[in-house]
DNA sequence: AAAGGTACCAACCGCTCTCCT
DNA sequence: GAGGAGAGCGGTTGGTACCTT
Protein backbone atom coordinates (compact mmCIF):
# COMPACT_ATOMS: atom_id res chain seq x y z
CA UNK A 1 0.00 0.00 0.00
CA UNK A 2 1.26 3.38 0.97
CA UNK A 3 0.63 6.67 -0.48
CA UNK A 4 1.25 7.45 -4.25
CA UNK A 5 4.37 9.47 -4.16
CA UNK A 6 3.40 12.89 -4.27
CA UNK A 7 3.83 14.28 -7.83
CA UNK A 8 7.11 13.03 -8.18
CA UNK A 9 7.62 12.90 -11.39
CA UNK A 10 9.22 10.16 -13.52
CA UNK A 11 10.57 9.44 -17.52
CA UNK A 12 11.63 11.42 -19.76
CA UNK A 13 12.30 14.90 -18.99
CA UNK A 14 10.58 18.13 -20.62
CA UNK A 15 12.55 21.18 -22.16
CA UNK A 16 10.60 23.16 -19.33
CA UNK A 17 12.16 21.13 -16.33
CA UNK A 18 15.73 20.82 -18.40
CA UNK A 19 15.81 24.77 -17.96
CA UNK A 20 14.40 24.75 -14.57
CA UNK A 21 17.53 22.37 -13.55
CA UNK A 22 19.97 24.26 -15.69
CA UNK A 23 18.63 27.67 -14.19
CA UNK A 24 18.65 26.43 -10.85
CA UNK A 25 22.38 25.04 -11.45
CA UNK A 26 23.35 28.23 -13.31
CA UNK A 27 23.09 29.77 -9.69
CA UNK A 28 23.38 27.56 -7.16
CA UNK A 29 25.84 25.26 -8.53
CA UNK A 30 26.02 21.36 -8.85
CA UNK A 31 25.57 18.97 -5.92
CA UNK A 32 23.45 18.78 -2.81
CA UNK A 33 20.58 17.50 -5.37
CA UNK A 34 18.52 16.60 -2.76
CA UNK A 35 17.91 19.86 -1.91
CA UNK A 36 18.01 20.72 -5.44
CA UNK A 37 15.25 18.80 -5.82
CA UNK A 38 13.21 20.54 -3.77
CA UNK A 39 14.60 24.23 -4.16
CA UNK A 40 14.00 24.37 -7.74
CA UNK A 41 10.37 23.54 -7.92
CA UNK A 42 11.28 20.27 -10.00
CA UNK A 43 8.81 17.50 -8.72
CA UNK A 44 11.44 15.06 -9.71
CA UNK A 45 14.40 13.25 -7.08
CA UNK A 46 17.37 14.26 -6.47
CA UNK A 47 18.63 11.37 -7.89
CA UNK A 48 17.20 12.18 -11.42
CA UNK A 49 18.02 15.50 -11.05
CA UNK A 50 21.40 14.70 -10.37
CA UNK A 51 21.55 11.95 -13.76
CA UNK A 52 20.14 14.17 -16.06
CA UNK A 53 22.50 17.15 -15.32
CA UNK A 54 25.64 14.66 -15.60
CA UNK A 55 24.99 12.63 -18.40
CA UNK A 56 22.86 15.00 -20.50
CA UNK A 57 22.53 18.57 -19.55
CA UNK A 58 25.95 19.36 -18.22
CA UNK A 59 27.87 21.70 -20.82
CA UNK A 60 30.83 19.67 -21.80
CA UNK A 61 28.85 16.65 -22.07
CA UNK A 62 29.87 15.15 -25.87
CA UNK A 63 26.75 14.05 -27.24
CA UNK A 64 26.94 11.87 -30.63
CA UNK A 65 28.53 8.83 -32.10
CA UNK A 66 31.81 7.63 -30.85
CA UNK A 67 34.72 8.00 -32.88
CA UNK A 68 36.93 5.42 -33.81
CA UNK A 69 39.32 6.46 -31.65
CA UNK A 70 37.16 6.85 -28.52
CA UNK A 71 35.91 2.98 -29.41
CA UNK A 72 39.19 1.81 -29.37
CA UNK A 73 40.02 3.75 -26.04
CA UNK A 74 36.71 2.45 -24.72
CA UNK A 75 37.99 -1.29 -25.82
CA UNK A 76 41.38 -1.09 -24.32
CA UNK A 77 40.29 -0.07 -21.08
CA UNK A 78 37.93 -1.74 -20.49
CA UNK A 79 40.35 -5.25 -21.12
CA UNK A 80 41.95 -3.85 -18.54
CA UNK A 81 39.61 -2.94 -16.03
CA UNK A 82 36.24 -4.16 -16.83
CA UNK A 83 33.16 -2.86 -16.36
CA UNK A 84 34.36 0.39 -14.36
CA UNK A 85 32.27 2.69 -16.54
CA UNK A 86 33.09 5.64 -14.63
CA UNK A 87 36.94 5.13 -14.40
CA UNK A 88 36.66 4.27 -18.42
CA UNK A 89 34.58 7.89 -18.95
CA UNK A 90 36.97 9.42 -16.92
CA UNK A 91 39.52 8.85 -19.72
CA UNK A 92 36.96 10.05 -22.54
CA UNK A 93 36.37 13.68 -21.96
CA UNK A 94 33.19 14.64 -22.19
CA UNK A 95 31.59 11.18 -22.67
CA UNK A 96 29.35 9.56 -19.72
CA UNK A 97 29.71 6.32 -17.80
CA UNK A 98 26.28 6.08 -18.93
CA UNK A 99 27.02 6.22 -22.56
CA UNK A 100 30.01 4.18 -22.67
CA UNK A 101 28.30 1.08 -21.24
CA UNK A 102 25.20 1.46 -23.71
CA UNK A 103 28.04 1.53 -26.37
CA UNK A 104 29.18 -1.88 -24.88
CA UNK A 105 25.90 -3.60 -24.51
CA UNK A 106 24.52 -2.32 -27.29
CA UNK A 107 27.73 -2.44 -29.99
CA UNK A 108 30.29 -4.61 -28.37
CA UNK A 109 28.01 -7.25 -26.59
CA UNK A 110 25.90 -7.61 -29.49
CA UNK A 111 28.53 -8.84 -31.46
CA UNK A 112 29.80 -11.19 -28.80
CA UNK A 113 25.59 -12.51 -29.13
CA UNK A 114 25.77 -12.94 -32.91
CA UNK A 115 29.36 -15.28 -32.47
CA UNK A 116 27.59 -17.09 -29.65
CA UNK A 117 30.64 -16.10 -27.49
CA UNK A 118 30.38 -15.24 -23.94
CA UNK A 119 31.65 -11.59 -24.31
CA UNK A 120 33.60 -11.75 -21.04
CA UNK A 121 35.51 -14.46 -22.52
CA UNK A 122 39.27 -14.91 -23.36
CA UNK A 123 38.01 -16.20 -26.60
CA UNK A 124 36.23 -13.06 -27.00
CA UNK A 125 38.33 -10.54 -25.75
CA UNK A 126 41.38 -12.17 -28.35
CA UNK A 127 39.01 -11.46 -30.97
CA UNK A 128 38.42 -8.17 -30.04
CA UNK A 129 42.39 -7.78 -29.82
CA UNK A 130 42.76 -9.90 -33.53
CA UNK A 131 39.87 -8.31 -35.21
CA UNK A 132 37.93 -5.21 -34.20
CA UNK A 133 40.98 -3.21 -32.76
CA UNK A 134 43.07 -3.83 -35.83
CA UNK A 135 40.22 -2.56 -38.04
CA UNK A 136 39.66 0.88 -35.42
CA UNK A 137 42.82 1.37 -35.79
CA UNK A 138 42.49 1.20 -39.95
CA UNK A 139 39.72 3.54 -39.61
CA UNK A 140 41.59 5.85 -37.41
CA UNK A 141 44.37 6.20 -40.03
CA UNK A 142 41.48 6.75 -43.04
CA UNK A 143 40.16 9.25 -40.96
CA UNK A 144 43.56 10.93 -40.46
CA UNK A 145 44.54 10.51 -43.96
CA UNK A 146 41.32 12.56 -45.17
CA UNK A 147 41.94 15.29 -42.92
CA UNK A 148 42.75 18.67 -44.57
CA UNK A 149 46.50 18.76 -44.76
CA UNK A 150 47.57 21.62 -42.36
CA UNK A 151 50.50 24.13 -44.03
CA UNK A 152 53.59 23.34 -42.95
CA UNK A 153 54.62 26.05 -40.97
CA UNK A 154 51.41 24.90 -38.71
CA UNK A 155 51.90 21.32 -38.93
CA UNK A 156 52.76 20.44 -35.11
CA UNK A 157 55.13 17.54 -33.98
CA UNK A 158 51.94 15.69 -32.83
CA UNK A 159 50.67 15.90 -36.83
CA UNK A 160 54.00 14.78 -38.28
CA UNK A 161 53.83 11.60 -35.41
CA UNK A 162 50.66 10.65 -35.38
CA UNK A 163 50.93 10.24 -39.25
CA UNK A 164 53.94 8.99 -39.57
CA UNK A 165 53.03 6.10 -36.74
CA UNK A 166 49.79 4.94 -37.96
CA UNK A 167 49.85 5.19 -41.45
CA UNK A 168 51.78 1.54 -42.03
CA UNK A 169 49.45 -1.15 -42.39
CA UNK A 170 49.20 -3.31 -39.49
CA UNK A 171 49.52 -7.27 -39.73
CA UNK A 172 47.99 -9.28 -37.51
CA UNK A 173 50.03 -10.24 -34.84
CA UNK A 174 52.59 -7.92 -35.68
CA UNK A 175 54.26 -7.21 -32.18
CA UNK A 176 55.50 -2.88 -32.18
CA UNK A 177 57.06 -1.76 -29.41
CA UNK A 178 58.42 1.49 -30.29
CA UNK A 179 58.90 4.74 -28.39
CA UNK A 180 55.70 6.76 -27.60
CA UNK A 181 55.27 9.60 -30.08
CA UNK A 182 55.31 12.76 -28.25
CA UNK A 183 58.21 14.03 -27.25
CA UNK A 184 58.10 14.98 -23.84
CA UNK A 185 59.94 15.11 -20.63
CA UNK A 186 56.43 14.49 -19.04
CA UNK A 187 55.26 11.74 -21.21
CA UNK A 188 54.99 8.89 -19.29
CA UNK A 189 56.28 5.64 -21.36
CA UNK A 190 55.07 3.12 -18.54
CA UNK A 191 52.90 0.02 -20.48
CA UNK A 192 49.61 0.73 -19.58
CA UNK A 193 46.75 3.22 -19.27
CA UNK A 194 46.11 4.71 -15.97
CA UNK A 195 44.99 7.49 -14.27
CA UNK A 196 47.85 7.06 -11.67
CA UNK A 197 50.12 6.47 -14.28
CA UNK A 198 49.40 9.66 -16.95
CA UNK A 199 50.63 12.41 -16.13
CA UNK A 200 48.99 15.73 -17.18
CA UNK A 201 50.90 18.48 -18.97
CA UNK A 202 49.39 22.09 -19.24
CA UNK A 203 49.09 23.50 -22.89
CA UNK A 204 51.47 26.20 -22.96
CA UNK A 205 54.32 23.92 -22.87
CA UNK A 206 53.38 22.97 -26.57
CA UNK A 207 53.29 26.19 -27.23
CA UNK A 208 55.03 24.84 -30.81
CA UNK A 209 51.80 22.66 -31.37
CA UNK A 210 48.93 24.73 -32.75
CA UNK A 211 45.66 23.48 -32.07
CA UNK A 212 44.70 22.17 -35.83
CA UNK A 213 42.19 24.03 -37.60
CA UNK A 214 39.81 20.80 -37.30
CA UNK A 215 40.25 19.35 -34.27
CA UNK A 216 37.96 18.07 -32.28
CA UNK A 217 38.25 15.09 -29.95
CA UNK A 218 38.73 12.61 -32.77
CA UNK A 219 42.32 13.89 -33.72
CA UNK A 220 43.66 15.49 -30.65
CA UNK A 221 42.18 14.15 -27.89
CA UNK A 222 43.48 10.66 -28.88
CA UNK A 223 46.13 10.86 -31.48
CA UNK A 224 46.55 7.32 -31.07
CA UNK A 225 49.54 5.55 -31.68
CA UNK A 226 50.91 2.51 -32.03
CA UNK A 227 51.59 2.08 -28.57
CA UNK A 228 50.86 5.75 -27.27
CA UNK A 229 48.32 8.38 -27.40
CA UNK A 230 47.94 11.52 -26.42
CA UNK A 231 44.87 13.81 -25.68
CA UNK A 232 43.70 17.23 -24.26
CA UNK A 233 41.84 16.99 -21.37
CA UNK A 234 38.78 18.65 -20.12
CA UNK A 235 41.50 20.32 -18.30
CA UNK A 236 42.67 21.69 -21.86
CA UNK A 237 46.02 19.82 -20.70
CA UNK A 238 47.79 16.99 -22.65
CA UNK A 239 47.54 13.54 -21.12
CA UNK A 240 49.89 11.23 -22.25
CA UNK A 241 49.34 7.77 -21.75
CA UNK A 242 50.56 4.20 -23.50
CA UNK A 243 48.61 1.93 -25.32
CA UNK A 244 49.72 -1.35 -24.67
CA UNK A 245 49.70 -2.80 -27.67
CA UNK A 246 52.07 -5.58 -27.32
CA UNK A 247 49.57 -6.47 -24.42
CA UNK A 248 46.16 -5.82 -27.62
CA UNK A 249 48.39 -7.42 -30.71
CA UNK A 250 51.01 -9.90 -29.07
CA UNK A 251 51.14 -12.91 -27.23
CA UNK A 252 48.17 -14.07 -25.51
CA UNK A 253 47.20 -16.19 -23.26
CA UNK A 254 45.66 -18.17 -25.52
CA UNK A 255 47.87 -21.41 -26.49
CA UNK A 256 49.20 -20.95 -30.15
CA UNK A 257 47.41 -24.26 -30.51
CA UNK A 258 44.24 -22.85 -29.90
CA UNK A 259 44.91 -19.68 -30.70
CA UNK A 260 45.50 -20.59 -34.65
CA UNK A 261 42.23 -22.86 -34.75
CA UNK A 262 40.35 -19.71 -33.19
CA UNK A 263 41.99 -17.63 -35.97
CA UNK A 264 41.84 -20.34 -39.09
CA UNK A 265 37.93 -20.60 -38.13
CA UNK A 266 37.66 -16.86 -38.08
CA UNK A 267 39.28 -16.68 -41.52
CA UNK A 268 38.12 -19.11 -42.80
CA UNK A 269 34.61 -18.12 -42.74
CA UNK A 270 33.70 -15.09 -45.05
CA UNK A 271 30.34 -14.70 -43.00
CA UNK A 272 32.06 -13.73 -40.28
CA UNK A 273 34.70 -11.19 -41.70
CA UNK A 274 32.14 -9.62 -43.87
CA UNK A 275 29.05 -9.77 -41.54
CA UNK A 276 29.50 -9.65 -38.12
CA UNK A 277 32.76 -7.50 -38.50
CA UNK A 278 31.35 -5.21 -41.05
CA UNK A 279 33.18 -1.74 -39.57
CA UNK A 280 30.68 0.33 -40.98
CA UNK A 281 28.18 -0.87 -39.06
CA UNK A 282 30.56 -0.53 -35.50
CA UNK A 283 31.18 3.20 -35.86
CA UNK A 284 28.10 4.25 -36.90
CA UNK A 285 29.68 7.27 -38.64
CA UNK A 286 26.85 9.85 -39.23
C1' DA B 1 0.62 -0.08 -45.27
C1' DA B 2 0.84 -2.67 -41.16
C1' DA B 3 2.73 -5.70 -37.84
C1' DG B 4 6.51 -7.55 -35.57
C1' DG B 5 11.31 -7.41 -34.44
C1' DT B 6 15.52 -4.99 -33.24
C1' DA B 7 18.65 -1.38 -31.76
C1' DC B 8 19.56 2.41 -29.21
C1' DC B 9 19.66 5.32 -25.32
C1' DA B 10 17.65 7.95 -21.47
C1' DA B 11 16.19 7.04 -17.11
C1' DC B 12 15.41 4.23 -13.09
C1' DC B 13 16.71 1.05 -9.29
C1' DG B 14 19.31 -0.98 -5.77
C1' DC B 15 23.44 -1.24 -3.73
C1' DT B 16 27.84 0.61 -1.98
C1' DC B 17 30.84 4.20 -0.62
C1' DT B 18 32.00 8.46 1.68
C1' DC B 19 31.45 12.03 4.69
C1' DC B 20 29.59 14.22 8.61
C1' DT B 21 27.74 14.39 13.24
C1' DG C 1 32.39 3.38 16.30
C1' DA C 2 27.39 3.99 14.85
C1' DG C 3 24.00 5.93 12.18
C1' DG C 4 22.18 8.78 8.62
C1' DA C 5 22.31 11.49 4.42
C1' DG C 6 24.16 12.41 0.10
C1' DA C 7 26.63 10.93 -3.84
C1' DG C 8 28.25 7.61 -7.07
C1' DC C 9 28.30 3.26 -9.58
C1' DG C 10 26.78 -0.59 -12.33
C1' DG C 11 22.83 -3.31 -13.87
C1' DT C 12 18.39 -3.13 -15.82
C1' DT C 13 14.21 -1.41 -17.95
C1' DG C 14 11.08 1.10 -20.94
C1' DG C 15 10.10 4.10 -24.75
C1' DT C 16 10.87 5.17 -29.34
C1' DA C 17 12.81 5.13 -33.84
C1' DC C 18 14.14 2.30 -37.37
C1' DC C 19 14.21 -1.94 -40.05
C1' DT C 20 12.32 -6.15 -41.98
C1' DT C 21 8.83 -9.08 -43.58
Amino acid sequence: MGGPCNDIRRGPWTTEEDKLLIHYITLHGEGRWNLLAKSSGLKRTGKSCRLRWLNYLKPDIKHGNLSPQEQLLILELHSKWGNRWSKIANHLPGRTDNEIKNYWRTRVQKQARHLKINSNSKRFVEILRRFWMPRLLEKVEQDLSLLPTSSSTTTSTIDQTVHQNNLSSLQHGEQIMTQPPCKTENLNSSSSISSSNSKAMVLPKYSNVPIHPHADFAYYNLSLQRNGYCYVNNNNTFEAGHLDMQALMGPTDMSATEFQVAEADWMKDDDLAGTFWNMDELWHTS
